[in-house]
DNA sequence: ACGGCATTTTGTAGCGCTACAATTTTTGCA
DNA sequence: TGCAAAAATTGTAGCGCTACAAAATGCCGT
């Protein structure tokens, strides 16, 4: 059994230790290399002997600063977040800061409470990658960056998201340019969805090809179950389909293998987000990468920017998405 | 622009604006029910009126408390951590408790580094879920559960976890009662596996069936597919395989489906984790539930129980799994 | 050996909140 | 109506740390 019984040690209970003042440690805390070698090692030692950690609360509250960013996910099953925290920590832990995640699964406007949650944690900034049913953060105000969505981005945040209408000409362009004439779309509801729809849309356009879109309520496999046995039952000629994220192109594999086509012979089938699904051996999904972890970093860096500077303008600015080239597309036969 | 110039609001604030102590406000923050309706109603709006919101620094610091559970896992991307959190939100968001996540994905023993974070921000108790290389926890010592595995639980922590040994004999006696004989393996090498391999081993055993395993290096879905290619190879009769989770199962399919076989017509396969993967309604893959929703409600209970009593005798509990049937595995040809 | 300067170290005063005992107000009942 | 008990409210003293100015020490040339 440890010594659960004495007390967690303090910055005093080191420098006593050490022989030094409260002040020299905190001193060494922050920035080992400004005081002599002798007292370094006397410290040094002292905090190892004594097994001290540093009180996050009482650093917090004597600076205010906290040296930590908060990131708002709506759902920690939606994978894409993993990127773009990736993308975070790369350009953060080095400098020292500590990523604080917060999810918003559970219900209605959870996101409000999730960001309050991260507010009253005093991080430093924040980022929203969910979207949000109502105007938040009133009251305080921390810099903030929103990725993910374009939607009702509070003022004076920067904006930094995946060049969705982008990526779905991409996805159009790949399969026209497969030879393919007959190209439906799987179409999710959320905003991303809506972006990449309207890719899908301009670029058949601009090839002068008909336009098929199977509309959904959701963005689930079910749902893209349901819009593609509706496409391919309407729209028996279609030999490729976009789906507006790899868990709808999963349904649509099941759609088109219960009536007996085969992918990706009788029919292409793209994806979008690039998602270990996707990358699957067994299902070896052609789709469009968002760049997610670009995302992550440049959030970071416009977070640090507007730390110094809060008074900066608000940015807005998109990443460009990639094709990723995998078995699920073939040239029309 | 919000007014970020403006201090943000301090309880003294409230108390000012309110017309009442201090003590008044921090005590409607513990427990609005406890004051005077009148009083209530004044600060309430005051709170409003300012944005007000808690220190959770200083409240920390104050009362030595954060009403706050760490859980350390390995990575984002092992969704069953996801069950467990849900789990241990059940039982504790009604009391007021926030889970605070950390997971030490980055590298070689950043599991300390991770459990020191979340120690740093005096977390009331700890869930460590995620396998540790080395014994930490050295100093400070938190109520602690260890959920997932079963190697290197800190002296003192409690030990509720899956029973992989039950779920990997469950997995094999459902295809013993399909009537298979030839039952292959696919074994990860992480802990969890040899557990469930042991199961599998004992069952086939007891019904005086062939024990074949392909061993892996890893867990992955190439790992899956490389061990299902010798399987399959050096033991051509074979007709189902149970792999030692989903991701596996899908290096199997690879496999299958590279043969010219159809599951589950010619091999059946069940899987282990009941991974989305495996509910999603194009693989529809049989798999083995290993409840972390049930290990998250039990680690719960059990942290709130040592945190009122630290002295507790440690606990060790394994939470039954249970099969759930889809289309992959059917009787035998 | 000694001023003058740079470097290292220290004391003091909070940060925003809660605990707890002390005080004031309300309530119940003889 | 008066008084004890209960309920509501308040004052005081930190929690463990950092900022900042002040003090102590070291180092240089002459």
């Amino acid at each position: 059994m440890k010594n659960a019984q004495t007390r967690r040690p303090t910055l005093y209970d080191v420098a006593t230790q050490a022989g030094v003042s409260p002040s020299l440690v905190s001193l060494f805390l922050k920035d080992p290399g400004r005081i002599s070698e002798k007292r370094r090692e006397a410290v040094q030692k002292a905090i190892h002997d004594l097994g001290y950690r540093p009180s996050r609360a009482a650093t917090t509250l004597a600076s205010n600063r906290t040296k930590s960013i908060g990131l708002v996910i709506d759902d920690y099953r939606n994978l894409w977040f993993v990127d773009l925290l990736r993308g975070m920590e790369s350009v953060l832990s080095d400098l020292g800061y500590h990523v604080m995640l917060a999810d918003s699964r559970p219900g209605a406007n959870r996101i409000k409470e999730a960001t309050d949650g991260l507010l009253a944690m005093h991080v430093d900034a924040l980022v929203l990658a969910a979207e949000p049913s109502e105007p938040m953060l009133a009251g305080t105000w921390v810099p903030t960056v929103v990725a993910g969505w374009r939607k009702g981005v509070p003022t004076g945040a920067d904006l930094i998201t995946n060049d969705d209408d982008r990526g779905g000409s991409m996805a159009a362009d790949h399969l026209l340019g497969l030879g393919h004439s007959r190209i439906g779309h799987l179409s999710g509801s959320d905003g991303a969805s809506a972006h990449r729809r309207a890719g899908y849309q301009s670029a058949l356009e601009a090839a002068g090809v008909e336009v098929v879109i199977g509309e959904t309520e959701g963005t689930s496999e079910e749902d893209g179950y349901g819009a593609a046995c509706w496409l391919l039952d309407h729209h028996p000629g279609t030999t490729a389909i976009f789906a507006a994220n790899d868990t709808m192109a999963l349904g649509a594999f099941a759609a088109i293998k219960a009536r007996g086509l085969s992918v990706p012979n009788d029919i292409s089938v793209i994806g979008y987000d690039n998602s270990p699904l996707a990358k699957s051996r067994f299902l070896d999904l052609t789709s469009i990468d968002n760049r997610s972890d670009v995302v992550g970093v440049d959030a970071a860096r416009r977070l640090l920017a507007r730390i110094d500077d809060p008074a900066l303008e608000p940015e807005r600015k998109l990443i460009e998405p990639r094709l990723v080239l995998r078995g699920t597309t073939s040239a029309v036969h």
